[in-house]
DNA sequence: AGTAAAGATCATATTAACATGAGAATAACG
DNA sequence: CGTTATTCTCATGTTAATATGATCTTTACT
């Protein structure tokens, strides 16, 4: 559904929305408890930063902190930086052009789902996702229920 | 949403579908038909024929043919031969265990959509797809509303 | 001013998807 | 049996995503 890169973003914005509230968080502090690769992380943060998802700082005591509190933030304006969600994305039979005025064989099957889809992304924020068990490095075992 | 391999493959399954019925299908006549490169969809085909969607004729005469009618094929059956829906495939953050028992934080805003979109897959057929605009090659202007 | 801690950037490696080209294997048919 | 039409297979090329490593730049603090 996603890119690697864009749930690499997601996971990271959700660590900064539970954990950076206080002050800015570092690449190498997320990079470590999410397990992603810490130079690519970098460069996912930046272009968020410059997305104006985040905000950095450079230097001693810098990091990455969210502009936006939690429940401001849907997750598509984290997922969009990096994956495309328009035009032949949506179509199914990967036609450029595909709408209601020129249907590819899928259209009228696929169009509703297709839309739902969309305003999972548009509706859906960071916020409604904290409070869950939150994400960790993938595959690591996690010692459960007292 | 599908590799462009799977998006090949649906198509070719659908022109089968609308074209085959009488005699098999040669690979170039489809590739030109849907302007997929000759070779490639060739390997398609091959793949789909080893699942058991198609069969295929070698020499004089030959070409491929749906195994089944289109009503008997889901879309399901032509797309998870190229493309993974099981597992990580499911988890929006990619997690390689996500499930009610181990969620993620996104899993219980996901599920009903990622099951839809299984369902989608699984209960839509072939046959639900023809009968509409065929899919023919992207980017090629079709001469209109008379 | 010097130093350490951070992000930013650049060059390169790795991998998988997508694609092309040439030829081998198979089957029909005269 | 040879010719021709087809699938099958192998070798290779291209491109984009993913990842790594080295170095540059900025900032806070002493």
């Amino acid at each position: 559904m996603l890119s690697s890169t864009a749930k690499y973003a997601l996971r990271a914005v959700l660590y900064l929305a539970e954990h950076g509230e206080d002050e800015p968080l570092q690449v190498g502090l997320i990079a470590d408890a999410l397990g992603i690769p810490r130079n690519y992380l970098s460069k996912i943060l930046h272009e968020l930063a410059r997305s104006g998802v985040l905000v950095s700082a450079r230097g001693k005591g810098g990091g990455f902190r969210l502009v936006a509190p939690p429940q401001a933030v849907p997750l598509l304006s984290v997922v969009e930086v990096f994956d495309q969600f328009n035009g032949n994305r949506r179509c199914l039979l990967g036609r450029e052009e595909c709408s209601d005025h020129s249907p590819c064989a899928a259209h009228v099957h696929w169009k509703t789902l297709s839309e739902q889809i969309s305003m999972f992304f548009r509706d859906t924020t960071v916020a409604d996702l904290l409070g869950h068990d939150p994400p960790t490095v993938p595959g690591l075992a996690e010692g459960g229920k007292p």
